[in-house]
DNA sequence: TAAGGCCTGCTC
DNA sequence: GAGCAGGCCTTA
């Protein structure tokens, strides 16, 4: 599923493909992917407005315009892959299959979102007030780009009684990581998955945010993690599934200790780790 | 803090 | 054929 790296991975691609385009009229074959405003008024606004700059927050896009501004978001089984004026789409798949929105764009070529799951979408404001009445809470800032070492270390400092691995995926705490970046990097920390921050030492914040960032860096370079869905704006696979250490490896021997990795729920999501190697 | 809802396809 | 997978919102 698209965690920061995903959607970091298809920023980069797509930015340069389509910064300076204009939308044209959008194609709707599932109606509910448009949160905000309603489809025929999303379908109404869009076309003309261009796009000046492709930017991301936590897991959010943000499509910069004109006027305005266009957030979309892949949640699980979302993919935005781009299609050239006059190529023929490099669809993985069928064509159809799970196509939820076309966005063409007047100079040619087209964005095509397909969405197995239908939790992914996109929000059109005319700026940031509109958040709330879009029904959307912003998120806290970006763990990648928005954070540094000191700062991250203050504010588990002010969650004293949360648990890290809940707080981790709280997108209003620090934006941007997953199920699957999170538990790589409590692994990678030696940090259990329901220690409560105020157990933490200063040093083992600090190792902490130094791995998350360690293991997002992976992920970008290897292109993301495709478990199964995951694919970038080409269509194409990543690789850091490859170097994957506890995820998704219930029962497998650890990578350190050679005891089995085990798999337990915390606050709902399935949690994998080393109770031996993870304190 | 925890749950339910949104979804579909795969696993048991 | 039920239950699980999970990001993020809402509700309790």
């Amino acid at each position: 599923m698209p965690e920061l790296p995903e959607v970091e991975v298809i920023r980069r691609e797509l930015a340069p493909l389509i910064c300076g385009k204009s939308f044209a009229e959008p194609v709707l074959f599932y109606e509910r992917a448009i949160r905000y405003p309603r489809p025929k008024e999303f379908s109404r606004r869009l076309p003309g407005r261009c796009i000046v700059e492709l930017g991301r927050k936590g897991k959010y896009l943000f499509f910069e315009l004109d006027r305005g501004l266009l957030l979309g978001h892949l949640r699980m089984t979302g993919k935005l892959l781009y299609c050239a004026p006059g190529a023929a789409l490099d669809n993985p798949t069928a064509p159809e299959k799970d196509l939820r929105v076309k966005l063409p764009f007047a100079e040619g070529g087209a964005l095509y979102f397909y969405d197995m799951r239908k939790f992914g979408g996109f929000w059109l404001l005319e700026d940031l007030e509109e958040c709330r009445a879009a029904g959307l809470s912003l998120p806290g800032p970006d763990i990648w780009e928005e954070l540094d070492e000191s700062t991250f270390v203050a504010m588990l400092q002010g969650r004293p009684r949360a648990r890290i691995k809940p707080l981790l995926l709280d997108q209003h705490f620090a934006a941007g990581m997953g199920n699957i970046y999170t538990d790589e990097s409590l692994f990678r920390s030696g940090i259990h998955p329901c220690r409560r921050v105020q157990t933490l030492t200063e040093e083992e914040s600090a190792l902490l945010y130094r791995t998350i960032r360690d293991v997002l860096a992976a992920g970008i370079a290897c292109g993301g993690t495709t478990t199964r869905d995951y694919r970038d704006a080409r269509g194409a696979e990543g690789s850091f599934q490859n170097f994957l250490t506890v995820y998704g490896r219930k029962g497998e021997p650890c990578t350190h200790c050679s005891r089995p990795i085990e798999r337990i729920v915390v606050a709902g999501r399935g949690t994998h780790f080393c109770p031996h190697c993870q304190k």
